[in-house]
DNA sequence: AAAAAAC
């Protein structure tokens, strides 16, 4: 009956409490350069433990009952034949002392990945953040603020990754979502910058020394955050690129006088564009959600900023959940003598985040199933993905005519005010529940999100992985709920072959579904015409089939989904 | 395979 308390969480209430980290997070949000400032930035002892991310980062024993939490979820498709298989962790150079990913029956260890490194004269991994005071001569100042903000153990990318650019290699790391891959960078980028250029004389020559990339500003913004607690006590002068400061800086005529930039790639070539904005002194360059950076869109961009750093020696960097191999490739490329780490499985979700697949036949059986999946208790705040900004606008609109209290919605569509408010509201816990494109897909680090639901079905598995790592970050367990049409049928496969790596229970049928014809055209060569056509009537003849099991799974679900509602009831009550 | 995001 735990285990319900758990589940059932006694409806739609605030705990002010839980988002406490959030709220002071959020509360530091304006600074812009770092201030002397001698408080921590969090008082732990004052957040409940079992929501405090720094005690799971120092591996404190935390409350997880992902087994059953699994269980109970998961049996909302739980069909006969259901088939269930943990891939073999492969051969790995680890110092850890455990196997993998720690079961829910470990309710004292952290989760612990195995990790694996490749490439040559690898920098043996820190056991303990104070291990770099003596071997890599790390300020004392900056572990005091790790200290003060509760880092107190490193997790598998700090490990391994921190030594490897603190000794000035390039460095491709694959970890999964919420692992602290943000700290991964940051400490050593402060830690080989040295002292703040504002006390340096010209011997460390002038202009921009690091440049961090990211995807989406509220990315941007969220990994500013992060790096003003680190350089709390220094004088620092860690900028936010944006219109805004872009202008300050060129106006102010004190761009030479910069550490840290973080932005998000269009801008920065903008105002390398514009001359207002020289990388030739940038040492290091990082890529954050590398992947993303490097897709078709973004590409060029990101090339030009590689190619405006002209340091002989720049260090770059790419981190990401996931990485397909193509991209991979040209990562690599981009990198010189790289060393390639990769924690856990590559894109593997952590398998504290319990995942279930929801049928829902057609698009206009959405909101009916949301709205009574909001009925029932759930978890605020929770993440709503959608596919398209309308689609976000609306569903938040017929949200709130339907009565949901506090929804929230946040696009690219919307004004930066609009943006940053919504932001605002989900960290300090206004935001019951948020409807988002995918610009919220990516390395948001909400503490609080407990629950996320694909209302609209993810384009890919790496939009799949991140979207669900919003939640179960830090190894806290989270829920992560995908409604599927017959429209989406065509890749269900490959997001029932993720879940069923990350030990989720996957039914059969959907295993066996075709595979997509793109796949089938790369293992066959070269492929004609006539064949591509016959390969798409194949699938379209199996999925009469498919649609058929779909529709006897639905029966099937909702039957144990009545049940499962009567004993949530009578727990709960 | 396709929308979103970047200014």
């Amino acid at each position: 009956m735990e285990v319900f308390q758990l589940l059932s969480r006694g409806g739609a209430r605030f705990d002010k409490q839980r988002f406490k980290s959030d709220v002071q997070l959020f509360t530091k949000t304006d600074l812009k350069t770092a201030k002397e400032k001698t408080e921590p930035v969090t008082q732990d002892s004052e957040l409940p433990a079992e929501l405090d991310f720094f005690k799971y980062a120092q591996g404190a024993p935390g409350k997880r009952k992902a087994a059953n939490a699994e269980t109970t979820s998961s049996s909302v498709l739980q069909p006969s034949g259901v088939r269930r298989k943990r891939r073999k962790v492969g051969q790995e150079d680890d110092h850890s002392d455990d196997d993998g990913y720690t079961g829910a029956e470990d309710d004292t260890a952290r989760p612990k990945h195995r990790v694996k490194s490749k490439g040559s004269d690898i920098p043996l991994p820190v056991e303990a953040f104070d291990t770099l005071l003596d071997r890599y001569k790390m300020a004392p100042r900056l572990l005091s603020n790790l200290r003060d903000n509760g880092y107190t153990h490193p997790t598998g990318v700090q490990a391994h990754g921190i030594p490897i650019l603190l000794q000035r290699r390039d460095l491709a790391a694959i970890s999964p979502t919420g692992t602290g891959k943000t700290l991964s960078y940051l400490l050593p980028i402060m830690s080989s910058l040295g002292a703040p250029i504002s006390s340096q004389g010209d011997e460390s020559g002038s202009g921009v020394r690091a440049v961090v990339l990211a995807p989406t500003r509220e990315l941007a913004h969220q990994i500013h955050n992060e790096c003003l607690k680190l350089a709390v006590g220094r004088k620092w002068r860690v900028v936010l690129f944006s219109k805004a400061t872009a202008s300050t800086l060129r106006d102010k005529g004190v761009r030479d006088k910069v550490d840290i930039i973080i932005s998000t790639p269009l801008r920065l070539v903008a105002s390398i564009q514009e001359g207002n904005l020289d990388l030739n002194n940038v040492r290091h360059l990082i890529l954050d959600e590398a992947d993303r950076l490097l897709d078709t869109e973004f590409v060029a961009q990101v090339q030009e900023v590689v190619a405006a750093c002209t340091y002989p020696d720049v260090q770059k960097a790419v981190f990401s959940a996931t990485l397909p191999a193509g991209v991979e490739k040209l990562a690599m490329g981009m990198l010189r003598n790289p060393i390639r780490i990769v924690v856990g499985l590559k894109d593997t979700p952590l398998p504290l985040i319990s995942q279930s697949l929801t049928y829902v036949a057609d698009d206009a059986s959405k909101l009916p199933s949301l709205l009574t999946y909001l009925a029932q208790p759930y978890n605020p705040p929770l993440l709503i993905f959608t596919s398209t900004q309308p689609r976000a606008t609306s569903l938040a609109e017929e949200l709130t005519l339907n009565g949901i209290p506090n929804v929230d919605c946040l696009h690219a569509g919307m004004t930066q005010k609009e943006r940053d408010d919504a932001v605002s509201r989900m960290r300090c816990g206004q935001s019951w529940v948020m409807v988002s494109t995918e610009v919220m897909a990516r390395g948001m680090d909400f503490k609080g999100v407990r629950e996320v639901i694909n209302y609209d079905f993810p384009t890919s598995v790496q939009s799949y992985i991140h979207r669900i790592g919003r939640t179960g970050r830090a190894g806290r367990e989270g829920k992560a709920v995908t409604y599927f049409t017959d429209a989406d049928a065509p890749y269900l496969k490959s997001i029932a072959n993720v879940l069923l790596q990350s030990g989720s229970t996957v039914p059969d049928w959907m295993l066996k579904l075709p595979k997509p014809s793109r796949l089938k055209k790369k293992e066959m060569g070269k492929v004609k015409r006539a064949e591509t056509v016959n390969a798409a009537r194949k699938i379209g003849r199996s999925d009469a089939i498919k649609k058929r099991d779909m529709i006897a799974g639905s029966k099937r679900r909702k039957a144990k989904d009545h049940v499962a509602r009567d004993e949530t009831e009578s727990g709960s009550g």
